[in-house]
DNA sequence: ACCTGAACACCGTTCAAGT
DNA sequence: ACCTGAACACCGTTCAAGT
């Protein structure tokens, strides 16, 4: 009983303030957008005082940063869970990759925001978030690399290919998450779109 | 001197309070980022009391929605300049839309967030703005008309084809906002990379 | 070492009251 | 019709003080 963990009464120590106040954030973020994100409810929400958060974050910014790794890191396990599931067709893992990204936005927009929005602004701040941000893009130039290898897709640095296909993926979850999708088409029809755009090009193959 | 309209002394019926507050808005953001554009400082600098935007805004929300509408339509006048510079060659056309598009986000970030961004959510409030961002959409449709009519780009709707364009070059604008390309890669270099794959795609052309 | 309590300078928003 | 003044319920952040 003594160290229960979610206590009512006000607790000295809590132990694990620096986990419960991101937990807590993303709970707030999750149940009432980014809103209402704030240093102060989250610490409520953990069962502390205003102040309490400081001892563990420097700022707010430091919060929302600790928030925006963990959203990194449920993005790289779900990339990497849908690869494991694409079996040994590298052209079938790229799309895949693809639509573990956009979903991930679509299913967390608040935290995708806060993932990619500038209320993390300075990432020169917090160099953890560009070094597990650039994990995913590893993951997808590795995989365009197996393609490559097959003949599938040019050559080419894959690096920078797979640098431009993350740029489509991520304007393709942007666009969406701002609402900025004509209305008379569907999501599927949009991902589709700009899916196959991204492969086949605009030009027309000059024979 | 009676009528000048940024006078030290108090003084009741503005006049242009709305067109006031939408500029007092716009300069907060550019001297101070997002987060210095509070509705309370907006009427700081136009004058007035903190009660009294709320006479011609609804909330702090309709405001941001006037900023984000003016946003649009500078980016559209810039489009449309960029356009009028290119001359005959729709190729070329199209490039140069897609670098007025980059070039303005980058030009003005918290501008840019603003009308992308979640502050602005619940789009089905503001349909004016919905209408005026179709407006870019259309206009790079128009030019993509002209080269498939010319048999430079690949057959099919302008308008799903001009949804791809525009998904990757919101894309290109929100990763180097978010500050998430490369070090080792410059500006310019990502820009040329996600162009040429756009227009090329990934795809080894199979002969 | 870790947290509280109270305070400071702000917010967005509301509402009676002024002219 | 349009604005002010004062108020309410919040913020992020600081700092002395508690245990």
């Amino acid at each position: 009983m003594s160290s229960s963990p979610q206590g009512k009464g006000g607790r000295y120590h809590h132990g694990n303030l620096h986990e419960g106040l991101i937990r807590a954030a993303i709970e707030l973020m999750e149940a009432g957008g980014v809103d209402a994100l704030t240093l102060r409810a989250a610490a409520r929400r953990a069962g502390v005082s205003p102040a309490a958060p400081y001892r563990h974050f420097e700022d707010k910014a430091s919060l929302l940063a600790a928030v925006a790794y963990q959203g990194f890191e449920a993005l790289l396990a779900e990339m990497t869970a849908a690869l494991e599931r694409s079996g040994d067709d590298p052209l079938r893992a790229m799309k895949v990759l693809g639509a573990a990204y956009v979903g991930f936005a679509l299913k967390n927009p608040p935290l995708f925001r806060v993932m990619f929005g500038p209320e993390v602004a300075n990432r020169e701040r917090f160099p953890e978030l560009e070094e597990i941000a650039s994990a995913t893009m590893i993951l997808q130039a590795e995989t365009l690399t197996r393609c490559q290898e097959l003949g599938l897709i040019r050559p080419g640095s894959s690096l920078e290919l797979g640098l431009a296909a993350w740029t489509t993926m991520h304007g393709c979850a942007s666009l969406l998450l701002a609402q900025q999708i004509p209305a008379e088409m569907t999501e599927q029809e949009f991902i589709r779109i700009v899916g196959e755009t991204l492969m086949s090009g605009l030009l027309l193959p000059t024979v």
